[in-house]
DNA sequence: ATGAAAGCGCTAACAG
DNA sequence: CTGTTAGCGCTTTCAT
């Protein structure tokens, strides 16, 4: 890892100056370099098995080909398909890409965040959580390339792309309605994340406009988007309103805490309870019953996120103010069984 | 992100020679210096908010604090905790992790190593699967800190961390047996990993300990690790001796591939057929039946080939030659709903 | 304990 | 088209 063969080796192999031979090796400039000396560069570089100094060049450039993506934790299952649709955009572009976890940590994120950036990424993707905290603001006015995945810019001017949350849920409740359900629950997120918020209040308004059963005993919050909270949350709204024959989950694993909670009172997922997840989590297919459930287009996510931050990396820096445009993607539904009629 | 505060910015601040402050800022330099300058260079670079370029000092020092990661597909959920445990690791020892997917290919696994390297990334962890490739070779013979995981070195010196299948596997066929069983399946992973092939030989090595049926009709080879392969290779088994009463699958998806035979046979799970699963893949404990399969700490993987790593970043790359240990982590058996004592 | 000077490997003006 | 000359921001001898 240390005898390193360097440009300077290379010139001096092909019979050239060092800057002739970064001319012919780059292939931005090498139309600058004839086409015999480009040869001889080649050549020699390939003889001595050259390779090219990325830091070294980075220094140089202020342009390290490096970008940061930070989530939360990796081993949720919404984030592989993010961090590889970026890759896939960014490598294409000759990007790679530097992964960070904060565990839900706004310290670690911080940390994180600061140690990417000493790094010198040319740009940052986010996927951590967490509402308007200043260390966004503070991205923003240092003038990162910066771009938000699954989560909102409160105020910010920052690009974003997300998933089309009030949709989503809309499908849901549309599918339950049509299926000739009136007294339809609802489990929701935790309120601190803004997905549970929008989620829940999405939800009040599509079971108005699809003149459902209004009642804020149909609405119960889980602690967290896990299924024991989930199972919790059920159960109140199954005790609570035991003529309730369908519920809307505000994410795939508090439906399978519906799931629980429904066999615990004797009650038949979909006979007696239809449920509806939101993710389409890898393998809710396969449960007993297969979960029917919102489908997020996560892998694009990441695409379009990446082809967001490509662009505002192209652009030069302090030139006019950014675009900033949140990108919201369209969700679809994926019907399987635990979506049935109501029984009478 | 360019009005960049240098350390020459700081210096001047602090009334002293630019190598003094680096000297200051430096903890493991810093005993060198005298308190009272310490703290006027600290208070300086609070001052001017000052941040450290790490790539002008990975210049400089021939160290970046980066490694790089390969995994072949980061939506396996295997990977992501040993992403996980190698980050946790690493990261705490002030490195970050430049990760990549190479989707199994050859190709981009070349060109990802590559570019990590020329990233001067300090080590290399690999998780890719492919058997014995010259990459590898390559790797050892440029002296690249370079530890494999889930996955071994054949024949080169590498260090290597991996799960030990053949006690995992014996554990399986042991559980099955001590429940009664005689008739025993293997549903086999592809013969081309190197995973399906130890597991197989191993089940049919288990399978005369424990004095069970052996018989080469009893073991059926899943062209790939997923739920219709293992599906088509349970029927298969299934059809060929109707007595076999327990099925132990190379892996989990495999497993789930069972159930839908068993289903299709009309033979329920465990009564009618017991099944064992590898990996304790993420949700196969909400399936129906909950899953008994065979857990691997994959975490803790990641935990020790970053610790093995370290050690290696550590070692004077040109001294004697590395120890290049294969550490195998041994497997525990989660009882679930999956396995019972057979029928009669 | 601190300063001076050199240079890591590369690219980017600027000349010729 | 090619060579010369300067550094990018930092660490590290070597003096003092």
């Amino acid at each position: 890892m240390n005898d390193r063969v360097t440009l300077r080796d290379v010139a001096r192999e092909a019979g050239v100056h060092a800057s002739t031979a970064s001319r012919a090796l780059n292939p931005e400039t090498r139309g600058v370099v004839s086409e015999t000396t480009v040869h001889r560069v080649l050549e020699a570089a390939r003889r001595l098995s050259y390779r090219p100094h990325a830091v070294a060049r980075g220094l140089r450039t202020n342009r390290t080909m490096t970008v940061g993506m930070v989530v939360p934790d990796l081993e949720n299952p919404l984030f592989p398909p993010i961090v590889r649709g970026v890759e896939a955009e960014l490598g294409g572009a000759g990007y790679s890409i530097l992964v960070g976890n904060t565990d839900n940590d706004a310290e670690r994120l911080r940390t994180m965040v600061a140690s990417l950036l000493a790094h010198q990424v040319d740009g940052l993707i986010l996927a951590t959580a967490a509402a308007h905290d200043d260390l966004v603001d503070e991205l923003v006015e240092r003038r990162v390339a910066l771009v938000l995945v699954n989560r909102f810019a409160e105020d910010v001017p920052t690009s974003a792309v997300v998933g089309d949350d009030r949709a989503g849920i809309e499908l849901a409740v549309a599918h339950i309605a049509s299926l000739g359900h009136r007294v339809v629950g609802h489990v929701a997120g935790p309120g601190v994340l803004s997905t549970g918020r929008v989620r829940a209040k999405t939800f009040l308004e599509a079971a108005i406009r699809h003149r459902l059963d209004v009642d804020p005993g149909l609405v119960e919050e889980a602690g967290w988007f896990q299924v024991e909270p989930g199972r919790h949350a059920c159960l109140a709204l199954l005790d609570r309103r035991p003529d309730m024959t369908a519920v809307v989950a505000a994410n795939d694993l508090l439906a399978l805490g519906c799931y629980a909670a429904a066999a615990q009172r004797g009650r038949h997922v979909p006979q007696d309870l239809s449920v509806t997840g939101y993710n389409d989590m890898p393998f809710v297919d396969l449960m007993e019953p297969a979960l029917t459930t919102i489908c997020v287009p996560y892998r694009e996510m990441g695409h379009v996120a990446g082809v967001s931050l490509l662009e505002l990396m192209r652009r030069n820096p302090d030139l006019p103010s950014p675009p900033a445009e949140t990108i919201r993607l369209t969700p679809s539904l994926t019907v399987r069984a635990s979506t049935a009629p109501p029984r009478s």
